[in-house]
DNA sequence: ATAAACTTTCAATAATTTTTGAAAGTTTAA
DNA sequence: TTAAACTTTCAAAAATTATTGAAAGTTTAT
């Protein structure tokens, strides 16, 4: 396969999946493609290169930006910005990882707390499955909030070490 | 809160999850309804419950039963269907996770496989840049299938207990 | 100040996804 | 059979989400 054609798979392969993810395929296209570029690109360049219109490539950015997957670069002497991502897998990862906690599981979580504060009667079958199930989702919920916490915090190889150790 | 509206808050912040994770938000919905309702439930009584059409809440039920999370019962003497949900959190989430996995995770590791196949010059940055990228990906997306089959295997208390064994 | 170079905004439009509901299909009982 | 009870299908409509592009805004150089 010739590198040309393996990028456009590369960047189509990514937006696919954010896109089952519930990230817009058009800035995980973005993102596929600054990766995969070595050095940083213009608006323009990238409009160019995934035939998308100035206004989108706008906002895809800044939500990149916000995502903490990309940054800006200015140049000495030239007026236009260049945009270029964090290569390192572990940290977007971890960015992401932190990002989608923040944003959708937290606020499920704050409200399973809400919810299992509900009082009822524990003879009521309709209370007493309410009560089980709002309790053990937020228990899991839990544990997954204290892993990604644990993965913010650690370096890659130590962490897959380590769960690989008892997973042997 | 009455358990009247903590059951609608609850079908509500599901919905929303769902949604933000690529699930349609009525599937999630419905999935909820039957995940806080101590018995099996018909298409009327979901149709009604959530104020969806007999095609939604159809098709949504095989959807959920291909799923793995819900099933049908039939009761003697009766024509009507009535379904259930898995209730169990835990074979809830591995039952996802499998299913994502499947679906989503599996293809664009094949994909990457492929990727990180393309030969190239070493010297030349733009390859450089793209083997260096697909091939922490892929080496990522491993790690993470590895660990998602083993979170298949076991039991759930066994599987965070390993876990925060080592991140005390 | 002015204009060129560049970025941002956002109402309108397009694309995609979800939902509806009525018709067609199936099963069971008499 | 036939008809009632129930389920499935799917084209059309609605809802949602993403994209465009031109106008407005900003910055810099002269």
């Amino acid at each position: 396969m010739e590198l040309a054609e393996a990028k456009l798979k590369f960047i189509e392969a990514w937006g696919k999946l954010g896109s089952e993810w519930g990230i817009n395929r058009t800035m995980a296209q973005v993102h596929a493609l600054l990766l995969i570029t070595p050095d940083a690109l213009t608006t323009e360049e990238i409009m160019e290169a995934l035939s998308i219109s100035r206004g989108n490539a706008n906002m895809t950015l800044r939500d990149l930006i916000g995502w903490g997957l990309v940054e800006k670069q200015h140049r000495a002497g030239e007026r236009k910005e260049y945009f270029f991502a964090e290569k390192d897998t572990w940290m977007i990862a971890r960015q992401v990882a932190q990002e989608r906690k923040k944003r959708e599981l937290d606020p499920v979580v704050k409200i399973l707390n809400e919810l299992s504060e509900v009082k009822g009667d524990d003879k009521d079958p309709e209370y007493k499955t309410f009560k089980k199930s709002v309790t053990e989702i937020n228990k899991l919920a839990k544990n997954v909030n204290r892993t990604l916490e644990t993965m913010l915090k650690t370096e890659e190889n130590w962490f897959w070490g380590s769960i690989f150790k008892i997973f042997k």
